[in-house]
DNA sequence: TCAGCGGTCAAACGATCGTTTAGAACTATC
DNA sequence: GATAGTTCTAAACGATCGTTTGACCGCTGA
């Protein structure tokens, strides 16, 4: 137990590669083997089953990454520099922590599983973001008394569905290069420019909606 | 030629919950042709092929979205009531339109694959939505010229999401009816209030964003 | 030395996948 | 009512899916 197996990390990275590739359903059990250099019955063997390969796999990755929301909002309550720009920073900040490990595959997997409908994944998401929707709403709910909480709730949904997208759009670009919108360099924006740009938009949008 | 099959219907009538409910790869054609009443053979006998399947079903639904998209924004244009909220509203509403029939299943489908890498969804989402996309950013970069354009281009992909992802949870729930965030009945907005909410929360950030 | 164990391996399992085929059933035209 | 063309059907095709099996390897502690 005190040494992991060499085989599991690649199975994990091999299926994140693959996942994000050709999705959930898409990528098969021999595809992901064969990139990771192991055995079919390795899956199997480490995980017990495709889905438990899943499983590990987003356990592994969005456990972090929330974890690392929830620390960043706590001290910003400690330190009493609460604000909406500080709280949007905190929750999306943690996603492009490449020391939290979330590269361009994983952050493809976390957009498609936000809006697929596999019942393993949507187990898994509203296990893991539920209790930082909750802690991000009271903290909105706070900065924004005014707004009523139905309201709120809908802008955030706004500000989650900016932060999947433009996350998404960044790794894998959506528009052809020969159209005259959104060639790939115009896309390409400094991390920390589009860090601010998403904090400003969606705090104009959660302020002024 | 002059009647089509009633067969034909049905099965993009099927195709399109199921390829909701389960995903592109996880409708499988028996589970489509069952549902539809239809006869395991027939999809290929109308469609070709799953794929032809997928990209009439796409072409029917998506074509007279997009363009009410851009007959709105033109009408727009030639009444001289431009502005950032009318344009917002413009985009937004035609996925709103029953008469264009995007139901809950359809409107499903759409956030999936614009989050999908499967290469007809993205072959058939740039065609259909690269024109509408080069048409409205030149409608935003008109009425917000100090705005530099990527720096618009971003703040467009923040609404694209902004709407992919309101569009979604509105008949998907995310969050678990036991939580204290988001009890179902509190995302129920009204349709007319969901589309105000809408403009204002994407009108403010791209003007202040 | 050898029993035990975590790990790997080739091979096969039954199930399901999308597609094809040949012919039956229907509809409209003469 | 015979004919031609469209639509539907049952059955089977080969391919691929996730999983299981039992043998085999290298290491460790008794």
């Amino acid at each position: 137990m005190t040494t992991q197996s060499k085989t599991r990390d690649r199975l994990l990275d091999a299926a994140e590669t693959l996942f994000a590739q050709r999705g959930l359903e898409g990528a098969s059990m021999r595809s992901i083997t064969t990139l990771a250099n192991a055995n079919l019955a390795a899956v199997n063997y480490h995980f017990g089953s495709k889905e438990g390969l899943l499983r590990a796999l987003l356990a592994a990755r969005i456990t972090p990454i929330n974890e690392q929301r929830l620390q960043l909002l706590k001290r910003l309550e400690e330190r009493g520099k609460l604000s909406v720009e500080s709280v949007l920073e905190a929750f999306i900040s943690p996603a492009l922590d490449p020391n939290l490990r979330p590269n361009d595959s994983f952050l493809q997997i976390m957009t498609r599983i936000h809006h697929s409908t596999d019942p393993v994944a949507v187990e898994v998401l509203t296990a893991a973001f539920g209790p930082v929707a909750e802690r991000y709403f009271a903290a909105f709910h706070k900065l924004l008394p005014a707004i009523p909480a139905p309201i709120l709730l809908q802008r955030m949904q706004f500000v989650i569905g900016s932060m999947l997208h433009s996350l998404f759009s960044k790794c894998a670009i959506k528009y052809p290069a020969n159209s005259t919108f959104a060639e790939p360099e115009a896309l390409a924006l400094d991390e920390d420019v589009y860090l601010r740009e998403f904090v400003n938009f969606c705090a104009a949008g959660l302020r002024n909606g």
